[in-house]
DNA sequence: TCGACAGTTTTGAATCGTTCTAAATACCTT
DNA sequence: AAGGTATTTAGAACGATTCAAAACTGTCGA
């Protein structure tokens, strides 16, 4: 499977934050790095607590939580809620959709041209529309 | 607005229960009441606590729990989960979509043939579709 | 109708992920 | 190097949910 090079202006962490406008913490660094080296991925708080842990990164699991949320606020990660009390937070930011498998918890990509919602109801009078979710929630199948 | 009329073989919640094989006691026969007799509902544990209480029936918010539970395992209700750490449950098990209002955490059904996913990918190998939950975001608009 | 037993409910404590608070520290400008 | 603000930290606090153990209730057989 093959990942969709979306051209960004950004060739790393650093400029990534200056972009956003965050002041480039050794934390908030270290965060990025782990965050967008490495492809497209979905994480959880403690997962990327862990992480940093394993790669002898100090940082609190609140610094974790704050910098994602402000990264997620300056459009570098998108929120995603798919189970009840734990939010994952996914590096692709641009429309796409996921699939949850329920056994493990874990979440992905669905391909981009692969779901398509051809019809959408008119946004509610005095509402906007923010964002479409389409969670496929997947079992164990034959 | 008018509700459309499922047609089901309950005409009420002592039967409701018979047929899932749930024993009809006083707690799980009022909530089914609170539930299923005023027509489609988004609830929250808390909420459906609270309606209880106001109805003078005596629950404890752990049997709501449980019998939320009970209800979703049986497919009489729905979980729907938009915001991390709260469940909704929803008493339309059909096919449909959600609206979400972000300003008031409040939810809503879209109505059956206004969103359409014309497109689904395949399931990945050794898994299955279970659930298909398009969820629209809705914010303040002009 | 009466027990008896399994199924249910209750209370309160426990747990989980997350947020808050106040104090300590780091970054940046001068 | 100092000063001031932004950031980080540890630990307490929090809200929703789950758990555990004891009390209770519905049902079924005698």
């Amino acid at each position: 499977m093959r990942e969709v090079m979306t051209a960004r202006p950004f060739s790393n962490a650093l400029e990534r934050l200056r972009s956003v406008g965050l002041r480039p913490t050794r934390q908030r660094l270290a965060l990025a790095r782990l965050l967008f080296d490495r492809g497209n991925r979905h994480v959880t708080a403690e997962q990327l607590h862990g992480e940093a842990g394993d790669a002898g990164v100090r940082v609190s699991l609140a610094t974790v939580y704050n910098t994602l949320h402000q990264f997620t606020a300056a459009g570098l990660l998108n929120e995603v809620v798919v189970e009840p009390g734990r939010s994952y937070f996914d590096t692709n930011v641009d429309e796409h959709h996921h699939f949850f498998f329920e056994d493990s918890g874990r979440l992905q990509d669905i391909p981009g041209n692969t779901v398509l919602v051809s019809k959408m109801p008119e946004a509610p009078s005095g509402t906007a529309i923010r964002r479409v979710d389409v969670i496929i929630r997947l079992g164990a199948g034959k």
